[in-house]
DNA sequence: TGTACATCAGTGAACGCGCGTTCACTGATGTAC
DNA sequence: TGTACATCAGTGAACGCGCGTTCACTGATGTAC
């Protein structure tokens, strides 16, 4: 951030983090390009060295974001260690850990009205993501009896559906008026009556 | 809409219909208030005759669909029956019912950035849908066996918060490239399996 | 039934603002000789 | 080691735009007598 003459050095790095600090106190909609200039010590103008323009800029901190995603949710699920079972209920908790150490991220990923697609290196960035959480549910799924065993893609899509709920109704100051239980908690314990369900966990346990 | 004469009648109503129109196509962001007023055939002045400003418009409208929820989740609930279980499992269809047909409505509540508490009346509207939520859960609640019974409000919220998940995730053009599945069968399925794992649906069915 | 008048829902013009973006430029940096 | 020059990351001023909002006004409506 300091300003150490006519040449900022790494203003693409700097200006995107910030983007970050601007979009996590007022979200991505209050985010404009030129508090963001403004606030890494630099020009609008100067911006479109690095970027193509806000929504550039917004699409690279998604991707950005993704990757850091996709990374934490591999590093959770750890090869598949201990068990499928721990390993898969691991990358369901990263979920929540990325949304509440990213949040910035998370809302340039998920609120900022951005297209997936509109980027080839975000696009490919966000598949990643999506497939990282696919193949522990992939792992997972062999230890359903064959029998009544969903697609995995289905119950990825519900531990999905249920990660970004917790984190939209319940991790934000939004709706849920106040959070009944701590998110964390309510994540935790949902993910653990879904697999009940799928009578992957002991029906006492 | 059509406009006869210098007075328009129930203009009121007739612009939260223009905003919800304009919501629908572009988006709580899009929608501007001048857009509005143009398309109920008025000057954007005229807005201030009914409302204290856009925010004020935004927030009607969340309150009317809040009213709508809640309507529809107690319609759904018929007095619980002819089950809880089938009353709750019904009540929690109606949340992406009234997704799928109150877009702009739903928009205007979850992702148009407004505060709940910033007025009265939009605070209570949500504190009801809430409550006829809240109390599916209560009866249902009954019939799990004291010992292992989580607070209603738990799972309340589990469900809560899948179905927004389901909602913003997949029924949305948004984040998951396309849907894996239909967003209808993939609640219905989630809620299923969860159901399942609270020990309120044999295992086999 | 007709007239005078109060009420109030609209108009239309204007405002200040901040945005994203462009443009010709200039100063700093690094490289070739 | 020093000089000339190409490169390029920044400046600063300006743009057009559309927004939300205000203001004094005017035309239509409805009511009292």
């Amino acid at each position: 951030m300091a300003k150490q003459g006519y040449h900022h050095g790494n203003l693409r790095q700097a200006l995107i983090e910030a983007a970050l600090a601007l979009i996590e106190r007022q979200g991505p909609q209050g985010f404009t390009l030129s508090d963001a200039a403004k606030s890494a010590g630099v020009t609008p103008a100067a911006v479109y060295r690095h970027f193509a323009g806000r929504d550039d800029l917004i699409a690279e901190i998604a991707r950005q974001g993704f990757e850091i995603f996709a990374d934490l949710m591999d590093h959770a699920y750890n090869g598949g260690r201990p068990s499928a079972l721990a390993a898969f209920e691991a990358t369901g908790r990263a979920y929540l850990a990325f949304a509440r150490r990213f949040p910035a991220h998370y809302q340039a990923m998920f609120e900022s009205g951005i297209s997936l697609n509109a980027n080839p290196d975000l696009h490919r960035a966000a598949e990643r993501a999506r497939l990282v959480f696919a193949r522990a549910a992939e792992a997972l799924s062999q230890h359903i009896p064959a029998g009544r065993r969903p697609p995995a893609a289905m119950f990825a899509a519900h531990i999905w559906a249920m990660s970004h709920g917790v984190v939209e109704l319940f991790a934000r100051g939004a709706p849920g008026a106040r959070a009944p239980f701590p998110p964390e908690e309510l994540l935790e314990t949902g993910i653990g009556v879904y697999l009940r369900g799928l009578g992957l966990v002991p029906p006492d346990s």
